[in-house]
DNA sequence: CGTATTATTGACCACTCTCAAAAAACGTGG
DNA sequence: CCACGTTTTTTGAGAGTGGTCAATAATACG
């Protein structure tokens, strides 16, 4: 058993804290930045990474839930089903982003790739032996874990409240906000998803969706140069538009 | 009829640790249960005790986030706004529920009182000293963040892809499934929102969840001896409408 | 290339919303 | 306790946003 003090004592011992985990380019916002470099042994010892190809389903819904996963590289979209078949896509997540979190055993959702995947994968029964060992990774989690549920929520406003209009817009100016560094403002995006999973995304459908997008083409806010990319011309006319203003 | 005194005599009896908190009766589901008699009298230092009236607000969307609650009596609703009014309810809330949780520093929700409330505070800046010392209630808050997430899951699949029937039976389903103990089938509900609450959390208007409870109740899945009680019919028939079957 | 899949566009329709009025419930003060 | 005004809920009629169905166009992939 590893006391508080042991930890203290042995983070003490170590110079300064490793700057983050080599193995991806995740940065300060990775789950192992800010680690010491003996607790930065301890933490590779419980992580096992995987890569997972495109399309391919990480887990099901319904599932035993043996693994919290640590996307480092690519895209995944989670995603609940009705029993005859309507899907709502809960999230798109990027580098950063975890998943896999469960309340009683068993996954609540579906987890797919949507590009090709690297992902850090901790075994859900180490996971209390690893919090104790490197007790800042529970309040990580903790953080990341009511971020996504703020997402949650804003998502909620979106699918209850907001016109389709709105929604794409919306939808528009996430991406932007996810996928495009600050300074540049002409960006050109490479969606990963389909226009089927953005209509399930925002709940509506796949003909909506594609009217909608030409419509704001057509208004000039938007360039399509092919189906999967996506040219933001004016971000400030899709957030008006996506606040309801 | 059991008085408060009686349970905390009862329980003063017991050991080490102490069941729970005797200011509440939460029980096992409680923030405090499972405490040591030391680490209880700990906790107790962090905790402020409020009541709040009903129809009060308790914070508003943007305000500094200073405090974590935890409701021990009564019912709260969040919700989010649109600049021009629109309202989506977020979830509503019952004893043993937490919210307040934030990201940067500011309320992401306005939350009020739905009936006369009493709720365990906990003073943001406190709360890392607090996990420090009693490291399990980290563990506890990380499971109800958890499980809002959950449900913050079934709601936006309820919101993007089920109908007006289904959105009300699950409501309906929903209610009976978190206010109904499991053995009574024909027990009276006391709501404690509105029908424009049901209709901002459900993403429909006032009048189609008026129109789809007298469609329920004609077919006699319901009752509804007044405008704030109802009674389930069939639970099963709910369940399978909610479900899209 | 030829085939299969995905995206766009069009015409039509239905579910739910909007607007409006009546009915019921609530609150307040006499 | 009742009369009154206010608010909430119910019910109705009509309209509109987004869905359905269908055809065409573009793209991906062997």
């Amino acid at each position: 058993m590893l006391s508080l003090d042991m930890v203290a004592a042995e983070r003490d011992k170590c110079e300064s804290p490793v700057g983050y985990c080599t193995h991806c380019d995740l940065g300060a916002k990775s789950f192992c930045s800010g680690l010491t470099t003996e607790q930065f042994r301890r933490f590779m010892t419980f992580l096992g990474q995987t890569s997972i190809e495109c399309n391919a389903t990480i887990f099901r819904e319904g599932d035993p839930a043996q693994h919290l996963y640590e996307i480092t590289v690519g895209a995944v979209k989670l995603y609940k089903l009705l029993s005859d078949g309507r899907r709502q896509i809960i999230a798109f997540l990027f580098p950063g982003d975890f998943f896999g979190l469960s309340l009683n055993g068993t996954y609540a959702y579906t987890a797919e790739a949507m590009l090709p995947v690297m992902v850090c994968r901790f075994p859900k029964r180490k996971l209390d032996a690893l919090f104790e060992e490197i007790p800042v990774l529970e309040k990580k989690l903790l953080g990341a874990t009511a971020q996504e549920l703020a997402a949650a929520h804003d998502q909620m406003l979106l699918l209850g409240r907001k016109t389709a209009r709105e929604k794409v817009a919306s939808f528009l100016v996430m991406l932007w906000d996810r996928l495009c560094g600050a300074g540049e403002r002409h960006q050109l995006i490479t969606l990963p998803m389909s226009r089927s999973d953005i209509a399930d995304f925002l709940g509506l459908t796949i003909e909506t969706v594609s009217r909608t997008l030409t419509g704001f083409r057509r208004e000039g806010l938007i360039a399509l140069p092919d189906v999967n990319h996506l040219l933001i011309r004016q971000h400030e006319a899709l957030q008006r538009i996506a606040e309801g203003a």
